[in-house]
DNA sequence: GAAAATTTGATGTACGTAAATCAAAAAATA
DNA sequence: TATTTTTTGATTTACGTACATCAAATTTTC
């Protein structure tokens, strides 16, 4: 049987009102009796039952998802996840509330993370930005002991608890070697196309990219990277600039969002399937041009695992509890059009969507 | 706030000793005051509170959980995964116990089913063997309402809860659209290495691998499947020959186990980089040859995840739960030597392993 | 219509923890 | 030593559910 508090009352020769004090760190104890008792906790191996807590203080983990606002796909269906997440709150004892931000705008981010903090939150998911006002923004949240999860993108020299979202450097490297080995024998030269330098993951994955195709595919000239600020219209115009420019384009890697312009370039070019494609995030626009052969391998991160890993990592930080690692690790999946999952299973926005 | 069993009282004007035998299926209650008490409860929307009810129970779930026994590294890695379990299980309320019977041996599964059964558990997780006396045990079990998941081979035409394990067609599929990919321009036969065509999951990838070979890249004779046992020395035995027989071999897929005597012939080989090299599961073996580039990508399931799902779904079976569909989809993880996790997340056994 | 059988209600205890109150004991201070 | 302050103990209620007991009410049976 496990041990109780009632053991650990008795393991230490004092009541049940001294062991409720130490466990909850209560005023009122002698210091050698708060040793007695944490001596008898760690020498009985008393873990406290979080159920039964969490049933006498009838608590609820108040959490607050911070989110980039916008028509990004993969953002709307990042949020779809936090509303399913919302829809089992009952059962997880979770209020969960979600507040969006303007996108690249570390301004608006930090008054978010400091509205959060007002409310006292068991904890804050971010999606964060980059920058040295938002690393101190979220310093501050665990300066008041709040625990904070970085969602999607990391924000490195931070204090933030963990970070739920995949390696951004592997991403880039898995999609030059896969680059490289489907153009097999051909030539010609690789075009990268990214959302901006200024996000970090963009910067990561591209980095990764550089790395494995001059490492492993020397033959492949890189051409200069295409900043689309993940804007279809702007991607597509970019993209068809690019093909007129360099004709002999063998492949493009698309490391950020606005996908929509990219296939709708691809599809204007025609000949588009000689072109190796591969792209990021899994929507139904990149399902669909995967399916017909325009885009030959997606790398996706699922939304939904990320926040539901997000929420397990915060409420086990909130109680002092440990992780299991393995769970938590967020996969690179990649796609090639034999492996698809089944249509709710992707990271999609249950309405409409209009980009990705 | 979530409505309680006192609330359903109320609403439907009843005791709270009716409402319990209602909702605990107690006897002694007319059927006219039985659906006033269900509607009720259908009407304020309560649902029980189940770690309340655990707590009241003293409830803990017995699980059996049956593997193949053998050599097998990536069996042993599952059974690592149990353990692993097992070491949770204090908190999570479960007895876990693990039952190993020799590996494709039918009568010896349905014998662990049945003295399962005995025990009546909370639930059975079984690696299972595709045969009628086992489709059997299985539905017997489920006659006595105990909740059954297949692990990692799943059994067609049974009554089992679920599945938790890959779509192996799918697997099979995506190591062929690789292997295709992988050989770009180079041309020369295509070999399969399998373990056995008795079982399911390797039937499944052969299928799904010859047809995409057949269907997208025609140019690629297929030679004969050869059945290694999962035995790494008949394995190394047989390559070393198919090697002989046919030099001008471009690709292998290994689609079951004792990839350690594929590795061995590669090496001795010597040329062995050539040969485009598809296997299955990451183990220390398999993942040391992705590294220094004798084998060219790995389908991997991951083990924890699975035994971690199945424990979740017999668990919501268990209480009549639903389950979140998206959070149990095994995924087919694809390792190149770019995007390998740390060692510690790999289907391995912690200590030395002896095959693969 | 009375007796027997069934159904329902009222009540209490339990699970493991949290949290509060008040009295008793111990320690610190004068 | 007397007084004040701090520490500790004893006890109770609560969280939401399970489960048992016994009495009261209702229905069924003869």
């Amino acid at each position: 049987m496990r041990p109780t508090v009632h053991d650990i009352a008795a393991a230490a020769g004092v009541s049940l009102a001294t062991v409720d004090r130490v466990l909850n760190q209560r005023a009122g104890v002698r210091t050698v009796t708060r040793e007695k008792v944490e001596q008898a906790i760690e020498r009985i191996g008393y873990v406290r039952d979080v159920a039964a807590a969490n049933l006498a203080k009838s608590r609820v983990y108040p959490f607050v998802f911070i989110l980039p606002s916008g028509d990004n796909s993969f953002m709307r269906g990042l949020e779809a996840q936090v509303r399913a997440a919302i829809s089992r709150s009952t059962f997880e004892r979770t209020v969960i509330s979600i507040v969006t931000v303007p996108a690249f705008n570390p301004e608006a981010l930090v008054a978010a993370l400091d509205e959060a903090r007002a409310v006292s939150p068991a904890g804050v998911a971010v999606v964060a930005i980059d920058s040295p006002e938002v690393i101190a923004a979220v310093d501050r949240l665990r300066a008041g002991r709040i625990p904070v999860v970085t969602l999607v993108s990391d924000l490195a020299g931070s204090k933030r608890d963990h970070f739920a979202g995949v390696d951004n450097i592997a991403a880039g490297r898995t999609a030059g070697s896969l680059m490289g080995r489907f153009l097999g024998g051909r030539s010609g030269p690789v075009a990268v196309l990214a959302g901006s330098m200024l996000v970090r993951d963009h910067r990561e994955r591209l980095d990764g990219f550089h790395a494995v195709m001059k490492e492993s595919f020397p033959g492949h000239a890189l051409l200069p990277v295409i900043e689309g600020q993940d804007d279809p219209a702007l991607v597509e115009r970019l993209v068809t600039e690019a093909f007129a420019a360099s004709p002999e384009i063998a492949g493009i890697y698309s490391l950020g969002a606005g996908n929509r312009g990219l296939i709708a370039a691809l599809q204007r070019k025609g000949d588009g399937s000689t072109i190796c494609v591969i792209a990021h995030e899994l929507t139904r626009h990149t399902r669909a041009a995967l399916n017909v052969g325009l885009i030959d391998a997606v790398l996706n991160q699922d939304a939904g695992h990320e926040v539901r890993s997000a929420i397990r990592v915060l409420k086990a930080k909130a109680d002092g509890l440990a992780v299991i690692g393995a769970q938590e690790r967020i996969r690179i999946d990649i796609f090639l059009k034999d492996n698809l999952p089944f249509d709710q299973d992707s990271n999609q926005e249950p309405e409409q969507g209009r980009a990705d």
